[in-house]
DNA sequence: ACAATACCCGAAAAAAGATTCGGTAGGGAT
DNA sequence: ATCCCTACCGAATCTTTTTTCGGGTATTGT
């Protein structure tokens, strides 16, 4: 197991909820669940951009803080469930946020991308 | 200069808002400017944590998105001040969002986080 | 029995991101 | 002249994160 080398810092809000849905895929994997995607297989097919491992544990980590829980663990044959936990849901606005933001101004940050990919390939 | 991989999606809300402020230091940078630290070395006194070379670089990217303007570029003596553009302002409330979830939480991630280290430790 | 699917996990490799180091350049004070 | 401060930047290095690859177990449909 990974073991971080230089000491975490979790003294403010900021950097904590950082911590917790910070990762690259976290958000999208909650926006997946919250939309329904609720089993792993759902969900790798809904992010398809990421590999199924990286779901996986993704999965786990927002498991461990709490944010979702696991159903049906013992049923055969497997069904795994996840859904938001309390502390998941009370993600949920900031989530609707930012995507309410980042849509908002999609096209004028895409431009600047385009801008700076650009001008780094010539 | 560095040029990516892997290509960039940036096709959702979600992963535009990441793009922007999604850095270790970019979150903390504005909230940094926002409290009144709005000159470089002010910024780096106020987040010691960081390098200043890092903060430097994270500024650069705010500034390069329109998050930030830089004032006083050509005076002598150099007084460089960066404050926050009418985007950088919109994103104050999703700052506030995630600094008040992160304080409402933190001593229950700090613990789950204590725990996760112990378990390694051993 | 066989193939296909779901779920989960370890480990190496690749990529991205952060940090350190060293340097430039100008201003001001002693 | 020397020293310290501000601002900035390139490049090597190190750390962290993500990806890829391969494996394992169990179930379902044919």
């Amino acid at each position: 197991m990974y073991t971080r080398k230089i000491k975490e810092n979790l003294d403010c809000g900021i950097l904590v909820a950082a911590k917790v849905f910070g990762g690259k895929w976290k958000l999208c994997v909650l926006d997946a669940i919250n939309r329904g995607f609720v089993r792993p297989a759902d969900i790798c097919r809904y992010i398809d951009e990421a590999s199924p491992r990286v779901i996986e544990m993704q999965l786990a980590e927002l498991l461990f803080f709490g944010v979702i829980e696991k159903c049906a663990e013992d049923v055969y044959p497997k069904k795994t469930e996840y859904k938001l936990t309390a502390l998941g849901e009370s993600i949920l606005p900031l989530l609707t946020q930012m995507d309410k933001w980042g849509t908002a101004h999609s096209e004028f940050i895409k431009e600047r991308q385009r801008e700076l990919e650009e001008s780094q390939s010539v």
